[in-house]
RNA sequence: GUGGCCAUAGUUCAGUUGGUUAGAAUGCCAGGUUGUGGCCCUGGAGGUCGUGGGUUCAAGUCCCACUGGCCACCCCA
């Protein structure tokens, strides 16, 4: 094969197409009800922007971006996530000027160079939401409710939502150094990786997944022990509100998100249905982000979620299977002189808006039929000499195979009812 | 970036201790009397066995490298 998709990216072809249709139509349908309005941002960025915002410590600037030098040798980036993309876009649009709270939805590819897997591609989609100007905890609820509720809509249920609050630049240094003194002792023990995040980023150590550094770290002080009377009464807020709203969560003291802009609120939702990447969705709460990228200071919060690894979990619970188009009546010519009326009719019937199908491949007879089979269509109608005489077409209806006779000039009448 | 497994028709796979023209199922195309699909029957097309080396009289089969895929680590959506 001469040509091959990139590795780490993929085609999707029909019918899977019209499941990410469906479901991105439902996305928005969510996003509509709690007025969040869609915003697209370019799908690069100068690299600087994203080295600003995610960290420069982080794995995803440290070693996953698709950066290049364009032709005026400007570093950019392929957007590794949404949030840094649109809260540019709030600065410079000055969209936090024209209303106190902005709130905006994408749904756009992402990239990361990674080793792909299950649930991993280099690009992937993501559908997420920003609540741009408010710093109170009713924001953050609303957020998180949103989230789940793209997930009730499509009736899965199987996933969980953890929480934590990671501080903010009151609370939070004093805790890393406390957690790093108790660290360093134990170092020796710690996985290499581990150890390496003792000195850059403390808390990722507590949020490792292997098991031995788990086990060594068990008794290790915790954020939430830690926090300033602000974030630990927000962080007792958003808790309250996600109950009276029927949300079940489980706090996390571990949970550290791989992006260093976020204060306070941090949150995940994990599915069981998925492999060893199970995180569905992610967000938190940023409020030194626009002030970091030279705006006025805002409070924001937002998440984002994979649309693949959605799309995986409604693939393996066997929903959403049905959803490809089909037309509503096929026409077959029954010789070579009906042909030009045959598509002719065809055009005609699809100005009337009806979905309507003939053949291109001067099949047999026999042939058109099973074409009209296999394209599901509701109903086939054969023209010839003799239906071209009478004006009138015999109606076969596929599914219940009874026949009608229908004159030309109410087919599509007939066919829209 | 590291590791494990894998790579044969469009697709899912089989292919004996290396041994003639590489098979099946399914899908695709055509036909089963001349104007009717789905089931059934018959026939047909379709593979430089991932790529490049090597061992051998002989390689789909053994060895090496590369590329790609899957899964895991790392990290995350």
């Amino acid at each position: 094969m001469t040509f091959k998709s990139i590795r780490g990216t993929k085609d999707i072809l029909p019918p899977e197409t019209a499941r990410w249709q469906h479901v991105e139509s439902v996305v928005r349908a969510v996003f509509h009800r709690y007025n969040y309005k869609e915003i697209r941002t370019p799908i690069f960025e100068q690299t600087s922007l994203f080295a600003r915002s995610i960290g420069e410590l982080t794995d995803i600037v440290g070693k996953e971006m698709y950066t290049f030098t364009d032709r005026s040798d400007d570093s950019l980036t392929l957007k590794p996530e949404g949030t840094a993309s649109v809260i540019r876009s709030f600065i410079q649009n000055n969209l936090g000027e024209a209303q106190p709270l902005v709130k905006v939805y994408y749904i756009s590819p992402m990239f990361r160079q990674e080793r792909p897997q299950a649930g991993r591609l280099r690009q992937f989609h993501q559908f997420g939401a920003e609540a741009i100007g408010s710093p109170f905890a009713e924001a953050d609820a609303e957020i998180i409710a949103m989230t789940i509720e793209v997930y009730r809509q499509l009736s899965l249920t199987n996933y969980a939502l953890k929480i934590n609050s990671v501080g903010c630049e009151k609370c939070r240094p004093r805790y890393k150094e406390i957690l790093q003194t108790e660290l360093r002792k134990i170092a020796p023990q710690l996985s290499p990786e581990s150890q390496r995040r003792i000195e850059q980023n403390p808390m990722r150590v507590l949020d490792s997944k292997n098991e031995d550094d788990l086990r060594l770290t068990s008794s290790m002080p915790l954020i939430t022990n830690y926090l300033c009377e602000e974030c630990s009464s927000h962080f007792e807020k958003v808790k309250s509100f996600l109950s009276s709203l029927g949300i079940s969560y489980v706090v996390d003291g571990r949970l550290v998100r791989g992006l260093d802009y976020y204060t306070k609120t941090a949150f995940e939702l994990t599915s069981s249905e998925l492999g060893s990447q199970d995180a569905l969705a992610g967000g938190g709460r940023y409020d030194l982000l626009a002030q970091e990228l030279g705006g006025k200071p805002t409070p924001g919060i937002g998440f984002a979620a994979g649309f693949e690894r959605l799309m995986m979990v409604i693939e393996k619970k066997g929903l959403l299977n049905d959803l490809d188009v089909h037309p509503t009546i096929f026409l077959a010519a029954a010789d070579e002189t009906s042909r030009s009326w045959v598509l002719e009719k065809t055009m005609e019937l699809r100005s009337h808006g009806i979905a309507a199908e003939t053949d291109f491949l001067h099949r047999s007879l026999k042939a058109q039929m099973r074409e009209a089979d296999r394209q599901r269509a509701a109903f086939v109608t054969v023209v010839g000499a003799e239906e071209l005489n009478k004006q009138a077409a015999v109606l076969k209806n596929l599914r219940v195979k009874n026949e009608r006779e229908v004159p030309f000039a109410d087919l599509a009448k007939v066919l829209s009812e």
